[in-house]
DNA sequence: TTGACATATTCCTGTATGGGTATATGTTAT
DNA sequence: ATAACATATACCCATACAGGAATATGTCAA
């Protein structure tokens, strides 16, 4: 199997720089396609393909205005990649902690003991290790 | 050209459903890779090639014990994608807002005035529209 | 209707997958 | 040295791109 299509999630459409920077644009003001292949310097075909993987998976919002096409970023649908993300945050925070307490305390004190993220699916607590 | 590299960026890698389950499972504590195959019910091969793709791009710490390999995510590698999600935030809550408002109020005052994600390179205003 | 303008779609192609299976590499125990 | 255990790599294959070029579709203007 190949890699799941882009138009299968936000995770997948967002992962080409392209749709990031589109997305970008178009985050503040509706814009045609037309300002956004000026704007980022893109070939019209390729942003109208992009938009087209963007608009499939919701990530922005179209509304035609006379023979243009007017997209707007549909913010809501980033939501999810970012309570992903958000999911590490504070373990980056301990991560950096950490590495600041071996720094000044020398003794080997390991604290463990965040929340949830931990087994998925089978909850098939193996030994354990830290 | 073809899609770029899952171990182009962190975007990309993070694309992969199973990569996403992997790094929830490593985020807590290290583990063997014995332990993410039984968890998370993946071909062994599967989860080395995962696990190398995510080696590739930072998103995972490994450390040998002994014939085992010790796999950590690393969560300072998903900040980038934390930090361009959040770029976003306050979108969503405006856009809801504005749902809000429209529902409310049945008078069409739209409130235009955000912040920076606006033009990449050009910096090319068109009309205006909102 | 005809033409200009704006955007979308089609076709073609090289390429990087991700899954499955088999096998190589590395480490410990006997 | 040999076998068992733990991981990583190598192959093979079907597939979904993303870019480029050409063309189709749709809308307004004369």
């Amino acid at each position: 199997m190949p890699r799941a299509a882009t138009t299968s999630d936000a995770f997948n459409a967002v992962a080409e720089p392209r749709r990031r920077d589109i997305l970008n644009y178009l985050a503040l003001q509706e814009r045609a396609v037309g300002d956004i292949v000026d704007s980022l310097e893109l070939e019209q075909p390729s942003v109208s393909k992009h938009l087209r993987v963007l608009r499939d998976v919701g990530l922005v919002h179209v509304r035609r205005d006379g023979r243009r096409m007017l997209y707007r970023t549909n913010a809501e649908a980033i939501r999810p990649l970012h309570e992903w993300s958000s999911t590490f945050e504070r373990l980056w925070s301990n991560q950096l902690l950490r590495v600041k307490q071996r720094a000044e305390l020398k003794s080997g004190t390991s604290n463990n003991s965040d929340h949830n993220i931990g087994q998925p699916r089978n909850t098939k607590q193996p030994k354990e290790d830290a």
